[in-house]
DNA sequence: AGCACGCCGACT
DNA sequence: GTCGGCGTGCTC
């Protein structure tokens, strides 16, 4: 018998199927992993498939040293899983294979999987000379507790007398059996009661098919994964659930946890390794039967998945930016399709990609579109700041919120001022007319860089010299702006010195519990004012938020991509979401210089409809995804005159594809990438832009072009998140 | 990624 | 004369 084996090393050159030769009394399996003889020395691999025969000189054949465990690490759905990434993203087996275990089980760390139990063995007749004094504490203490973990003994008696006494045949080993419980008994479930809306969308959810939940904020969409995950266990099946890592707060957890109690695992970033391996194992022996968690948990080692949601389907999070690039939506699919089950993606604001897709009948659509305590979403006002300037008001406050923000501390209630950065990449605005400098072929704004006091186009490469007077208006009053929020704090605190104030953002929430601390002092302070980023946007009720400033909305806006719109509507919904919880009528004041641009006129009316009608028409005109695909290749490496060969000769293959596919490629360029240095590498890219028919086609040859090319520091990217 | 093989400079 | 520099190439 032979083994193809892939080795747990993440190279490009080891990066295929070695061949082994099975030793007859090895019970070896596919998806195992084993420890192999590898040039001089051993080291850890899978295996992906036994057969009869092998490809490889027989000659030159080893056998497979050893097993590391006695059971498939790998289960058999990962291994298509495995096969379906490698085709679909061009990825290394390996560094699949390793999104799929958990840090302890990969990297030749060999770590035994289940925690092996030693007893005393009733049958043997015990005797022990008078000098083995560690063996004789062993035993009594063995009768005592009647079992014990190995480390356990080990560390109160030694690892030679555990040895000793289990080679005597005194103690017997066990492995900790854990028994895949048929979830006997019921949970203690809070009787809510579902609207009937919910009812539909719940008895709707059934098939092996993927649906869009479209169900505004406060719509109640938990209670609908929670009804549906209840029901997918007690036909004895498992779910995933993801969430953005920015929404795993305890709150929701907790609420879990309450729910469905030791079943769940939650995987979020904050566990460590030890952890992450425990809530693994669970869900690998089927003890937990929910994964709840960010992007990676997708990956949860469950068998015989019932469901999976993905919630906020529409979060840039879900898409993979480093090593291995993936989409998590595409995996989801995969995994629902495997087990034959549905795939719910959720969102009060669907990504442009999968409400199209559900337009196109690929998804099915379920609406929510009313409130659960069914109160209306606060009113929007718009403020336009152009207006502002004109009056004299160049401060970062309009006179509107200041005024209401004043209301709201007359009345002792609370404010939550949104601040919208991104990145620190900036664009320039001209502070007098609105008007932002553009690239002249793409459409985008132009990002500021400092480095050489240039404005660059992201998705071309064109560069443009810093403007001095505003093309629009003739005005010099024209600069690259973004407002931070120790500055909104400042300037608050000159308007109402006594108010409280609390900051919430990257530089405040990096100790641990921090974030908590914040939003607990917060929920006690009347008046109080929150100012934040984006992590106030999201999930936290609190009942005496009355107002939400959004300071700088166009900031997400003229982010230099095509997903910069939907984003903005999405955060604007998301903020707003924020002061509709209260007995008092929310209001959200949101400040622009672009007060006509159509998302503000969308978002203001809640809207999602008539902004996906437009925003669809946008895309399909300009031919941007939905209607097209982006595939970006970057190179990356310490050695720049490398990379700028390797991108010469790639990108001079490449052009040939324009003439094998002439009307498929709308755009196709080389150039720099707009952060040059990373992580002490060199980057550079090729950028295209192609029609769908043929996008397949063009990716395969792309691959193989660049794959012939180059033995490392080569990634794909489709339709990337952002260009950095 | 490692580790071996392999062909040129300064040391006991 | 040899120890060792890291360039290239292979690992079932």
């Amino acid at each position: 018998m032979y083994a193809e084996v892939i080795i747990d090393q993440d190279a490009k050159a080891l990066d295929k199927v070695f061949e082994y030769i099975v030793p007859e009394e090895l019970p070896a399996r596919v998806g195992m992993r084993v420890i192999v003889p590898f040039g001089a020395r051993y080291i850890q691999g899978f295996i992906i498939a036994l057969k009869e025969n092998c490809n490889y000189d027989v000659k030159k054949l080893k056998p497979i040293k050893s097993l590391v465990e006695d059971f498939s690490a790998i289960k058999p759905e990962m291994l298509s899983l495995m096969r379906f990434m490698a085709e679909k993203n061009h990825l290394k087996l390996a560094s699949i294979l390793r999104l799929f275990l958990p840090s302890e089980m990969r990297e030749g760390k060999v770590k035994e999987l289940f925690v092996t139990r030693y007893s005393l063995n009733l049958k043997a007749d015990i005797q022990l000379s008078k000098s083995a004094k560690k063996q004789q504490e062993a035993v009594e203490y063995l009768k005592e507790k009647t079992s014990a973990t190995s480390s356990e003994l080990c560390t109160l008696f030694g690892a030679g007398a555990v040895k000793a006494l289990f080679e005597k045949g005194y103690i017997l080993k066990e492995r900790e059996q854990v028994i895949r419980s048929p979830l006997s008994g019921k949970q203690d479930l809070k009787n809510v009661k579902l609207n009937v809306m919910q009812e539909k969308a719940i008895s709707t959810i059934c098939e092996n098919k993927t649906y869009l939940l479209h169900g505004v904020t406060g719509s109640g969409k938990t209670e609908v994964y929670m009804h549906l995950i209840e029901k997918e266990l007690s036909k004895g099946k498992s779910a995933i659930m993801l969430v953005p890592e920015i929404s795993l707060t305890p709150q929701i957890m907790s609420n879990f946890k309450a729910r469905f109690g030791e079943k769940v695992a939650l995987l979020h970033s904050g566990l460590s390794a030890g952890e992450r391996f425990d809530e693994w194992k669970r869900l690998f022996s089927g003890e937990a039967t929910i994964a709840i968690g960010a992007r990676s948990a997708i990956f949860a080692p469950l068998d015989n998945v019932g469901i999976i949601i993905i919630d906020e389907e529409h979060e840039q999070s879900y898409i993979s930016e480093s090593n291995p690039r993936y989409d998590t939506h595409d995996i989801a699919e995969f995994r629902a399709r495997f087990n034959s089950c549905p795939l719910l993606l959720g969102s009060a604001t669907p990504s442009v990609e999968s409400y199209e897709k559900a337009k196109q009948g690929e998804y099915i659509l379920i609406e929510l579109p009313v409130r659960a305590n069914g109160k209306e979403m606060p009113k929007i006002q718009i403020v336009d700041m152009i207006n502002e300037l004109r009056a004299g008001n160049s401060g970062i406050f309009s006179s509107q919120l200041v005024s209401d923000l004043a209301s709201v501390i007359n009345r002792k209630k609370q404010a939550m001022i949104f601040i919208n950065r991104r990145g620190y990449a900036s664009f320039m605005r001209c502070r007098e007319c609105g008007y932002i400098a553009k690239c002249s072929d793409c459409d985008v704004s132009l990002v500021y860089h400092r480095e050489d006091n240039r404005l660059k186009c992201h998705y071309c490469g064109k560069q443009f010299k810093v403007l001095e007077k505003c093309p629009q208006c003739g005005s010099e009053n024209i600069k690259q702006g973004a407002v931070g929020t120790e500055k909104v704090v400042q300037e608050i605190k000159t308007i109402f010195p006594d108010v409280k104030i609390l900051r919430m953002d990257n530089d405040t929430t990096s100790t641990k519990n921090a974030h908590q601390k914040i939003l607990d002092e917060f929920k006690n302070t009347l008046p109080c004012i929150l100012v934040g980023t984006q992590m106030i946007a999201k999930g936290h009720d609190f009942e005496n938020v009355v107002l939400v400033g959004i300071v700088d909305a166009d900031q997400s806006l003229y982010q230099t991509d095509y997903r910069s719109t939907e984003r903005t509507f999405g955060l604007i919904t998301q903020v707003s979401g924020r002061a509709g919880r209260s007995q008092e009528e929310g209001k959200v004041v949101l400040q622009t210089y672009a007060p006509r641009h159509y998302v503000y006129k969308f978002a203001s009316n809640y809207d999602y409809k008539g902004f996906f009608k437009k925003e669809e028409n946008i895309r399909e005109v300009a031919t941007f995804p939905p209607f097209s695909r982006i595939i970006r290749v970057l190179f990356a490496d310490t050695d720049e005159n490398y990379v700028r060969d390797l991108l010469k000769s790639c990108y001079n293959n490449a052009i040939k594809l324009k003439e094998k596919y002439p009307d498929e490629i709308i755009y196709m360029d080389a150039m720099k990438s707009p952060i040059k240095r990373m992580q002490n590498k060199f980057r550079y890219q090729i950028l295209m832009r192609v029609r769908l028919a043929h996008a397949d086609e063009i990716e395969k040859d792309l691959f193989e072009i660049v794959d012939k090319a180059s033995k490392n520091s080569v990634f794909f990217e489709i339709n990337p998140q952002n260009l950095s």
